[in-house]
DNA sequence: TGATGATCTGGACAGTGTGAGTATGCCAGG
DNA sequence: CCTGGCATACTCACACTGTCCAGATCATCA
C-alpha cells in the first residue's frame, strides 16, 4: 500500500474525500485520524500539516457534507407555487437526513463547531440547506402570504420542524416503513404551513 | 482517597450518580468509564460488575436523566386550559434544554439507544417528558380539539417542534439573549398550535 | 467456623489523538 | 547541470481510553 511519490500531492484533498466516505456510513464518529490518514495511505501525522486538529478535519467534512446535502435536495423541488415549494423543501430535507444520515449527522449533528458558522455563513454562494429555505421563504414574502420582517422567525420555526422530524424518524421511530415516513412528514408539514399561513 | 470497606456497598447507584453529575456539565461523552469510577473512588474494572459495557452506563444515566427533565419539567405547568398547558409543556421542554445542556443532550441526544425505548416506554410510571406531551394531548382530545385518532401524529409534529427548536437555540443561535430565546420559543409554539387547530 | 459466590483490584492489550524531532524530495538560484 | 531551502511526510513517544483475564477480598449462610 506504498505510493509512488513520497509526497501526496493533493493529501489534504484526500483525507477530506476520505472523511466524507467514513461519516457517510458511520456518521461523524467514524471520522477517525488514524483510520482517515489510513485509507489515504499516509502515516497518522501527516494529516496535522493540513489540519491543527482532528476537530477541524470534522468541521471540514462537515462543511463538504453541507454542500452535497443542498445539493441532493435541488432534485425534487421544482412546483412553481410557493406554498408547494415550501413543502417540497421540507421534504427534500427530511428525505436526506433518511437517505444518507451519516452525512446528515455529520453535517447538522451535534458538534458545538458544526452548525455554528460565524460570520462566512451567508457570505459565500456555496450552496447550503439553509440557502434552499430563504428562497423558499422569500417566494413566500413575494406571493404575499408572508410578512417580511416574519422572515427569521418562520424560518426557525421551518427549521426546527424539519429538524426536529428527522431526528425523530432517524432515532425515535426507526421502525417506520418508508410510506409511513413520508405520511408523518408530510402530516407534521401540513401542520406548519397551516401555521405559518395563519400568522 | 480510600474507601473505609473493600465493598463498596452501592456501587451501581454511586456510578449512575457520578454518571449524572460529569454528564451534566460536559454532555454525553463526558460519562468516560475510567473518569466515572475515578470520582467514586473506585478501579475502572469495577463497573464491569453492574453494567456490561460503558455503553450500557451512558444509556441508563440516560435513563436517568429522562426522569429529572420531567419532574424538572413539571414546575411551570399549571394551567387550566388545554391549548394554554401544550404550550406550557412545549416551554418547559426547551426550557430545560437550555438550563441543562448537558443533561438534554444525554437524554435525547443522538445515542442509537437514547431515544429508542424499546416497549416498555409507556409501562412504567417513572416520570418522562413524553408523558407530558401525552397528557396535554388528551386534553386537547377531551376538550374536543383534537380527534383521538390525530393523537399520534399530533405528538410526532409536537416533539418535532420543540425538539427541532432546542437543538437550534443550542447549536446553532447560541447568541441569543435570554429575552430573545423566550421570543423565538413562543413564535414557533405559536405555529404549531395554529397549525393543530387548522387540521 | 468455613466454604461459596459476589465484588473489587491489578496488569495487560489494542486502540486513540497529539507533540517533538527527523527524513524526504520538489523547486528555485547558481 | 548542480545545490540549497523548505514544505511535506515520517518516526518515535506519551498519555489516555475501553475492555479482557486472572487473582485478591469480603459478606453471607451451611
Amino acid at each position: 500500500m506504498k505510493r509512488a511519490t513520497y509526497h501526496h500531492g493533493d493529501l489534504r484533498a484526500a483525507l477530506l474525500e476520505a472523511g466524507l466516505t467514513l461519516a457517510r456510513t458511520g456518521g461523524p464518529q467514524a471520522i477517525v485520524l488514524r483510520e482517515v490518514t489510513r485509507a489515504v495511505g499516509v502515516a497518522p501525522n501527516s494529516a496535522y500539516g493540513h489540519f491543527a486538529t482532528l476537530t477541524a478535519l470534522k468541521s471540514a467534512v462537515a462543511e463538504r457534507a453541507r454542500v452535497e446535502m443542498a445539493t441532493a435536495m435541488d432534485g425534487g423541488i421544482e412546483a412553481a407555487d410557493p406554498v408547494a415549494r415550501l413543502r417540497e423543501v421540507g421534504r427534500a430535507y427530511v428525505r436526506y437526513a433518511l437517505t444518507e444520515p451519516g452525512l446528515f449527522r455529520t453535517a447538522m449533528g451535534g458538534d458545538p463547531a458544526g452548525l455554528r458558522e460565524p460570520a462566512a455563513f451567508e457570505d459565500d454562494d456555496l450552496p447550503r440547506p439553509r440557502r434552499h429555505l430563504q428562497r423558499a421563504l422569500a417566494g413566500l414574502v413575494e406571493a404575499g402570504l408572508l410578512r417580511p420582517e416574519d422572515t427569521p422567525r418562520a424560518a426557525l420555526a421551518c427549521w426546527a420542524t424539519v429538524h426536529g422530524l428527522s431526528i425523530m424518524l432517524l432515532d425515535l421511530l426507526p421502525q417506520l416503513t418508508a410510506d409511513e415516513q413520508d405520511a408523518a412528514v408530510d402530516d407534521a408539514l401540513t401542520v406548519l404551513i397551516a401555521g405559518l399561513r395563519a400568522a
